[in-house]
DNA sequence: CTGTTAGCGCTTTCAG
DNA sequence: CTGAAAGCGCTAACAG
């Protein structure tokens, strides 16, 4: 019950290894009927090429290194899916690695994936220091952070414009006539809940409008989270017509305190969330929402991959990707292009 | 920048490859002096083995491969966590394979992780015919199938007790007093679905009531799918107090069609939902549901399949997952025991 | 306790 | 167009 091996395909088609070798991968000359009798004893004997022993010749071995906090988190699920399947349409197999959010474990996680001789490696929002970052980007030659940043390196990274998106959410409540806009802005230590703060407060300068911090309130990244700050928000300062909400989930959140307080959405309340997980669309009213392009930070971690690995010694790259606005009924009004 | 290898490792240790392969594996006998000398050029070369050198002499890779449809649905996302956890709790690593639901590629995937040589293949709602399966399950020595089952073969399956689903689901609504219950079936042609259809009428049986198809409806998987089912079923049989749905996808959209129609839930119409996913708890009001546990679906997944690769050529063995009612605002209710 | 000798299954030279 | 020899980095099986 072994596994039939290219010397098992070249003796019963009377040729050398060599030959075989020349068929499967295409390159250097072999006659037609060669090739052809070859093709015929691979297909009959159910002949496959070892990976393993291909990759200890060639020193590739066809295979990328994914790492995520957790891949039942929708974001990160976006993202494998993208790696996944764009890595497949190249050719490569990925492997997959949960860290569960534990530094200790990304560490760990890479010094396997380092083992199996991965040619590159994807890195998804990284929860290690910027020294041990370091470290780990100069044991690989092909390395993309995604959703993170790491100066003075010769790294590559695919982002999200966080800062963008808080800008477009409070523009489209401005837009649409919410003066007293208020912000649910999520955990304060998250580097995304920043800069989307950034952003909303970018867009109430544009417009000349003065900013409150007493308007904007942090809290835990969840449903519950968003629902309490949103109850404190509106009980202290009921003269708020609109929110931005640090994520869907704190939408959704926001949406239940408004109900909790009898607040119409969205007439009293217009509310604007992040991210447009599924769930966005599915809860009533359904929400308008940032849409952050994930299976897309995918699809490009790859894309810089691959062209690392062709072309050698690419210097420092860095895609950005852009935010869209998705507009239902939460905070309804005409999406109005950029000036 | 060539990789240090093991010669380097042995030579700069004034051992021979063979003594750091030892204290490497931790096999054989190796004086304590020089495992710590061996161990110090280690660290100090910063070396790591190479897995595929060590595939390649050993014939094991240490990597299973998973098959999933699509790692971006919630379903398969926390299989996958399931298995990358407990696999990589036993020092092993996962290939991650994304089929997009077409049998095409499911073979494809098969056949480039065949070329990996994983130890093990794990295959998630197979969509392949049980011919197919055969061959692909003929040519792997360690394999299992998950939410699905193949007859005449040696192979080991993961299951979710579907029927059971069905019947729990349907159980709690007649026994909150609910005596006329409707099924919004999900696609006629979803084995589970047809399994929890059967777990309906087992339920209904039980209690002696009449199974009325016409309190049946097929619909798609989804919550649109469910909204319309459930406004054709509701105007046509308003007296229903009771609606089991396919999944929660489903039951959101027969929220959303109470809702349409000015019916409470739950006082008038109770609801209950399948597979706890996310969404389920959120939704106003929240929903009552069969968690189906996805997670320890992919955790025993491992458990069988490294079973077989301990002890070689053990018999067919099948595990079945028991669902569990989670009760919640839209089917309330004190949860009893089975009797 | 440690070292030597052979491969694992493929690809890379370099010759024919 | 095809083949022979050598080796990728490691470990199994023996020796010592």
């Amino acid at each position: 019950m072994d596994r039939v091996k290219m010397a098992d395909v070249a003796r019963e088609a009377g040729v050398s290894a060599m030959t075989v070798s020349r068929v499967i991968n295409g390159k250097g000359y072999v006659s037609d009927e060669t090739r052809r009798r070859v093709l015929r004893v691979i297909e009959r004997l159910g002949y496959r090429p070892s990976g393993i022993a291909r990759g200890l010749a060639t020193r590739r071995t066809g295979t990328i290194g994914l790492v995520v906090p957790d891949v039942a988190n929708p974001f990160f699920a976006d993202v494998a899916r993208g790696v996944e399947e764009s890595a497949y349409a190249e050719g490569y197999n990925v492997f997959l690695c949960n860290t569960d959010e534990d530094p200790q474990r990304e560490l760990a996680a890479l010094g396997s994936l380092e083992e199996r001789q991965v040619d590159g490696l994807i890195l998804c929002s990284s929860r290690l220091t910027e020294d041990e970052l370091h470290k780990v980007v100069a044991r690989h030659t092909s390395f993309v952070l995604v959703n993170r940043r790491l100066v003075g390196a010769r790294t590559h990274s695919v982002l999200l414009d966080d800062e963008a998106a808080g800008r477009l959410a409070t523009q489209h409540l401005l837009r649409i006539g919410r003066r007293a806009v208020g912000l649910v802005a999520g955990p304060e230590t998250s580097h995304s809940g920043q800069l989307r703060a950034k952003g909303y407060r970018a867009a109430l300068a544009a417009d000349g409008l003065p900013y409150y911090p007493e308007w904007v309130r942090p809290c835990a990244p969840t449903a519950s989270g968003g629902r309490q700050a949103t109850l404190e928000l509106l009980s202290n300062h009921p003269e708020l017509t609109g929110l931005v909400c640090y994520n869907d989930l704190v939408a959704v959140g926001a949406l239940q305190a408004a109900k909790d307080r009898g607040c119409q959405v969205p007439a009293d309340l217009a509310i604007v969330g992040h991210d447009d997980i599924p769930l966005a669309a599915l809860v009533t009213p359904a929400l308008t929402t940032c849409r952050m392009p994930r299976y897309e930070l995918g699809t490009r971690a790859v894309g810089l991959l691959l062209e690392q690995l062709d072309s050698s010694a690419e210097p420092s790259a860095e895609i950005v990707l852009s935010p869209e606005l998705v507009v239902r009924a939460s905070a309804p009004g005409p999406p109005e292009t950029e000036p």
